[in-house]
DNA sequence: TTAAGGTCTTGATATTTATCAAGGAGAGGG
DNA sequence: CCCTCTCCTTGATAAATATCAAGACCTTAA
């Protein structure tokens, strides 16, 4: 890894607090790599022979199983994923691949498991990590088990337009088909859905949103912190 | 805490490679307690004052939004719950109810977290047990996102079929409207679904269930074991 | 023994969601 | 400029799931 992308690493949440030789020796061993768009990072199966942490760009999570697909989830910078496995020394859970072009850090499983042991400091922050990423799928699990389709639209919406600074409009951060998919449902019924938004204030050109009766939307969505909220 | 009880908590995995005087510590603020059935224990949206642990009975989480409720998962001896809200300090974002009569440990969360910081070894429990509860979660919303409302119930009963020794039979461990809502169905759908599986060879008698044909429940439910297998 | 209150099941129907098939709109390449 | 591709949308239909209503079955208590 070049020295010239080391300050950029340690001011990551996860590292900010390490000791420094701890910090060195993690670097000493670690990966900062660019990859294309559509790249396949990971397979859901295989065991988990490093952590990956998104600096630059975004990786869809995805998993199989009979012949289906669905997105699990989509991480941004910067933010770890498959860290569950890497502490378990388990084989993943799910697959991983680009979204765009991405700067990822890959940390060998081993020396994180060796770091959580030396480093108090660094234990302490990746927990805190796991436990966010614990309670990320908890509320992902509770938004597809006590909502509908269109509930889940307008609630994701109403998200992206306050991560986005709720000036009214908001851009979907991904195609409609990933959408779509992320959402747990069909490309087809994500059209629908949109329709069905309409009489809400909603309107849609290409992936530009505009929300223009948000508390129509809001009481349609009723929203709801203990689901929505990423921060809590 | 009774001196009685101290045995049965330290042989627990959390605490087993604890140092002495830091278990000691933590028992001296804890309760074991037992409680009647179907008792709430936290609302979720409560701040995490107490970690709860499962020593004898079962408890059901469960979560609500707008009208709706639905349980998200079972916790049986010996299992944590809401661990990731103890150790961020949060809200928690699930409810707890127990099923039956149940024995509790409860310790409170300043505590655990100040343990955390101290003990290494326990520490590192810590951080296994939390990656299991994320992995389990994982697992649940996969199966949620994945399969047909027949095929969980299919790969269910094929999980409790091997949990109880693989006989042949299996006891369901809670009652039908339970089950129908961890699989995320209604009751009247539940009832459908064991007829739609009488073909393979499934028959239902109270909470007895007996799988007459393992090979054709097993073509039918393709159980995967990323998603159906609790042990990795 | 009967009445009352559960839980579970069944049938009829409505709603939600998926599938299949086709067409439109936009981007990039020749 | 037009072709081709991909993505998205729309319509028609099918499948999955929920809802509503009623009844069966079981347990418990008077």
């Amino acid at each position: 890894m070049r020295a010239s992308d080391l300050p950029q690493v340690r001011a990551l949440r996860l590292f900010s607090s390490m000791e420094e030789k701890h910090f060195e020796a993690l670097m000493e061993v670690s990966y900062l790599q660019t990859f294309p768009p559509q790249l396949d990072l990971i397979a859901e199966g295989d065991l988990a022979d490093f952590l990956y942490i998104v600096v630059e760009g975004s990786v869809e999570l995805y998993a199989r199983s009979n012949g289906r697909e669905s997105a699990m989830g989509l991480v941004r910078p910067v933010g770890t994923f498959i860290l569950a496995a890497v502490l378990k020394d388990a084989v993943y859970l799910m697959s991983a691949r680009t979204a765009q072009r991405s700067k990822i850090l890959l940390i060998p499983s081993q020396n994180i498991r060796q770091a959580f042991q030396q480093d108090a400091e660094f234990a302490r922050a990746i927990v805190l990590e796991l436990a966010s990423c614990y309670r990320g799928v908890v509320k992902e699990y509770k938004d597809l088990k006590l909502r509908t389709a269109v509930e889940r639209l307008a609630n994701r919406l109403l998200r992206y337009h306050n991560d986005q600074g709720a000036s009214g409009k908001l851009e979907l951060p991904h195609d409609k088909r990933t959408l779509a998919s992320v959402l747990g449902m069909t490309p087809e019924n994500l059209s629908r859905a949109f329709n069905t938004l309409k009489p809400y204030g909603v309107e849609v050109d290409g992936s530009t949103i505009t929300l223009a009766d948000l508390k129509s939307m809001k009481t349609l969505a009723k929203p709801n912190p203990l689901i929505d909220d990423r921060s809590t």
